[in-house]
DNA sequence: CGCTATTGACTACAGATGTAATCAGTGCGA
DNA sequence: TCGCACTGATTACATCTGTAGTCAATAGCG
């Protein structure tokens, strides 16, 4: 729904993950989660998501002396949103050859083509 | 095959896209083919030049006083690489949550779905 | 009631990126 | 032969990004 405007780095994008996965939460739970992947300091943190919050892509609600921190933008969105600008920017927006690369380099488990022939048959009614 | 290692910009990515497009070419040339798309003067286009060179993704052979760049790596090992990368970032590596994502957005034409079909096809054999 | 621990705000700083201007070497035309 | 135009090399500089350190306010403990 709300188009992603501002730009969202690498190392921002991991705190938008930890916010995506549960919101609201503090500064130290989003640290707390991030450090299960990155060794990052909590200073680190914090700086991420004041720059988020000047983006805009979160939001945040005083709770006593700290803030609890949550997405403004859907992960489904972004994920949307990325997806269509990389379509258009390595694949002259057309899928089908997005899908062809990925078979062609053999990304795609027997899972995967079931699925996708699920899928195609919703989409052919 | 050669894996695609250092990071390409986005204006990088725009003068890489000049030198697939016909290769070798000199500086001027990828100039004027970028300049169809972007207003970048020509000394923007020869300091991307030189960084895409310190990146060793392109390479430059002497033609008297002037050079003739090619790419180093294909276009379409950089668009799986850079595919897979986004995959992995934005799906947990799964294709099949793509496509749904690009269908549930209408982003699929009849003929996209089509060719997926012929490609599941084959895939299946 | 004053001190300390907690928490957000501000500052720091190097490397990458976008976007050029300027310098310097040299081959070609006058 | 000499200067200029053309071309790559070097330098410039603001902004963004990664990764923190430090400052300042304040709420709760002793």
């Amino acid at each position: 729904m709300r188009a992603v405007s501002e730009k969202i780095s690498e190392a921002e994008l991991v705190v938008m993950e930890a916010l995506w996965e549960a919101s609201p939460q503090t500064a130290n739970d989003v640290a707390d989660r991030v450090t299960a992947t990155r060794d990052w300091s909590l200073q680190t943190v914090k700086t991420l998501l004041s720059r988020l919050m000047a983006k805009d892509v979160i939001a945040a609600d005083q709770d006593g002396r700290r803030f609890l921190y949550r997405p403004v933008i859907a992960r489904d969105d972004y994920v949307a949103s990325e997806t269509g600008r990389m379509v258009s920017r390595l694949f002259g927006g057309r899928v089908s050859p997005l899908v062809a690369q990925l078979a062609s380099q053999d990304q795609l488990s027997a899972d995967d083509i079931a699925e996708l022939e699920e899928i195609l048959k919703g989409l052919k009614s």
